[in-house]
DNA sequence: GCCCAGGTATAAA
DNA sequence: TTTATACATGGG
């Protein structure tokens, strides 16, 4: 990965593509808003930020050096090059090229585990445009104030708040799980921390302790929070008009990208039911 | 109005 | 053990 220093900011050329809009707009995240002008901005790690494209890069507004290395590197684990990850799922699982070549230039991005694990809780049983709006009036009505909106509000911050007082974010039966989810990470009955380098079975199941948190909620807080690449066992998300479509995939196939190829067949699928804009296939 | 959404808890078979 | 249903809410 190259970078160079300009006024605005930080320019970095990734190895392999990086498509800002692909990245954040393909379900792993929910706090990043496009503008009028195609930048977009977040608040991460309760810093506001703000980046655009531009031909050979993508520039990082107001970026030190400093952040770039304890931020951005990690944040879009610039250290990977996808092209190959892409090439490596390809090659191990032939079945996965259309899905794959679906959709270019999409990184994981390692978020923080908290906001993970509580997005992906409101997420159950939910459409994106609203999870983002019970997301924003999460921020909103118990974040922290930071110099462009609010922060995510912490595990602490949210158990000490009731579920009743949760009833302004029109999160549903969902409430109660950020409620439970926020007692045991705060005092340490699920201790997410661990979960970066711990046997990955541990950590599915001290997720699944938290009552809301199901298979699926524990492989995407271990895929976008904790960057377990290797999350995602096909049998997860698998739904049953793709396993027939995708019938040649094996877990062995995908291997340590498991979750990466499963980020491909989520777009894939949308794709298909017109969810996305983009080439639909052809019958 | 109707269907459904990046699921899970709970009850019933 | 597997299968059915309710769940809160609102986007399309």
């Amino acid at each position: 990965m190259e970078w160079k220093k300009i006024s605005e900011g930080i320019k970095i050329i990734p190895d392999g593509a990086f498509d800002l809009k692909n990245t954040f707009d393909c379900g792993q995240c929910f706090r990043w808003n496009e503008r009028e002008d195609g930048s977009y901005e977040g608040i991460v790690r309760g810093r506001y930020a703000r980046l655009y494209c531009e031909r050979d890069g993508i520039i990082i507004e107001n970026c030190t050096e400093e952040d770039l290395e304890m931020i951005w590197t990690d944040y879009f684990d610039l250290g990977n090059d996808y092209d190959s990850i892409r090439r490596e799922i390809s090659s191990g699982c032939p079945e996965l090229s259309c899905a794959v070549d679906s959709i270019d230039g999409i990184r994981i991005l390692s978020q923080d585990p908290w906001e993970a694990l509580c997005s992906f809780i409101i997420s159950q049983n939910n459409n994106i445009p609203r999870i983002k709006g019970i997301i924003e009036r999460l921020c909103d009505t118990f974040g922290d104030d930071t110099e462009g909106g609010k922060s995510f509000p912490g595990a602490e911050k949210l158990a000490s708040v009731g579920t009743e007082e949760l009833a302004p974010l029109r999160a549903g039966f969902r409430a109660r799980y950020i409620t439970d989810a926020a007692r045991k990470v705060s005092d340490g009955r699920v201790c997410l921390e661990k979960m970066y380098s711990a046997p990955i079975d541990d950590c599915r199941r001290e997720l699944m302790t938290i009552t809301g948190v199901g298979q699926k909620v524990a492989e995407c807080t271990l895929l976008y929070g904790l960057h377990r690449l290797e999350a995602f066992p096909v049998d997860v998300w698998m739904k049953k008009a793709l396993a027939t479509h995708f019938s040649g995939v094996s877990a062995e196939s995908i291997g340590r990208y498991a979750g990466v190829a499963q980020q491909y067949i989520f777009h894939y699928s949308r794709l298909l039911e017109g969810a996305v804009p983009g080439r639909k296939k052809d019958q």
